[in-house]
DNA sequence: GGTATTTTACACTATACGGTGTAATTTAAG
DNA sequence: CTTAAATTACACCGTATAGTGTAAAATACC
């Protein structure tokens, strides 16, 4: 007795939340209504219920989803063989990556939005989602070790770069219509070179 | 004939730009009803119709009245008496004034969500409200002409100085609880050494 | 092909919103 | 006080929304 059928709703429930980011990164939370949604899907409204429950459910499941998915993985060791410069633009470009394709600037927008609009709700994330400062920390102590760089406060050191990089291309990129790496290129490499003229040996 | 009494408004309007200011700030354009507008406002929802004619109308309304009264108005010449620490720290401050109190903070979170739904809005308002970046720029070619600063390109000097102030402050206290004066001390003071390490003339 | 499971269409509830119309009431100026 | 303008309370409209119930239809596994 008592038998199970379980059947494939992979198919669907992918459908659900293809359509449910394009609605939710493109309109916001509040003006994405679940009929949109479903129709953006190609699924009845009631599927989407029947697999996430509520608006919000669904919400925070494409959230977390998306957070996996442009996570920038790659791992920068120090090498000493390669120029500083070669290797400060790695750092760089891990944090242009979040806002280098549309569909990673219009995800990065949306991010912004929801995340002041709940600060607790960023806090968690980012507790979930560590950012890879650790990893700067850990290079600029190699490369001081390898007598390089030189720096008395290694956090100020990450956050004056992280600043640099921050405040020159990404938040700017976010306001305004994508990147030109064309036009980023010249900023960038000043960005590295301001850094270097305070915390490099020469 | 054609006898006209025109009374005085004043008074309800000023409520309605009180009530609206904050619930607009606190819950963002969406979230925020006509009829709790109205209440906050202590004011009939039909009078804020007559005043304002829309819900779009008057959120610009209040917007316009809100970026003029946060603009900071204060020149920053250039002085060759002062140090120039003192002088970007000036500058540095201009910018920190816009998240310097709760109120200041809050209304440039919901400023930052506003531009980031609607770029050309962004855009429009930027060119009526310009940034100070050209006082930085006159400042700049001051400090030049006087030999203390040196640079091949002003406007990405002047973009890094802003980089450094944007991505190491404005924008970490935008998600945070509000600024602490005494813990920004120590990366304000470090953003500026580093700004002279590439650009100031010892 | 039989069968249990998913999905669908669709009607429906309850609620909320922007905005309006109206008639009564309050207010301020002469 | 008189009078006209401003404001109020309140019912109302049309629309939109999150979410549910149901019965039929499509689907996938045996």
């Amino acid at each position: 007795m008592t038998e199970i059928k379980e059947r494939d709703k992979s198919k669907k429930r992918a459908a659900i939340i293809e359509g449910a980011e394009s609605v939710f990164v493109e309109m916001g939370y509040d003006l994405a209504s679940m009929d949109l949604i479903a129709k953006k899907a190609g699924v009845s409204k009631k599927t989407i219920y029947n697999h996430f429950g509520s608006k919000e459910n669904l919400f925070e499941s494409i959230l977390d989803i998306l957070l996996q998915e442009h996570q920038f993985l790659k791992t920068i060791n120090y090498d000493s063989e390669k120029s500083l410069e070669e290797q400060l633009l790695a750092f760089a470009e891990a944090e242009i990556f979040l806002v280098d394709s549309p569909r990673r600037l219009k995800f990065s927008r949306f991010l912004t939005i929801t995340f002041l609009n709940n600060l607790s709700y960023q806090r968690k994330t980012v507790a979930k989602y560590p950012p890879n400062i650790n990893m700067f920390l850990d290079w600029l102590q190699e490369a001081e070790k390898d007598g390089r760089i030189k720096t008395d406060n290694h956090f100020i050191t990450a956050r004056v770069f992280n600043s640099l990089v921050v405040g020159g291309i990404t938040w700017p990129v976010l306001f305004s219509d994508g990147i030109d790496k064309q036009s980023i290129k010249p900023i960038l490499d000043e960005i590295i070179a301001v850094f270097l003229a305070r915390y490099g040996v020469e």
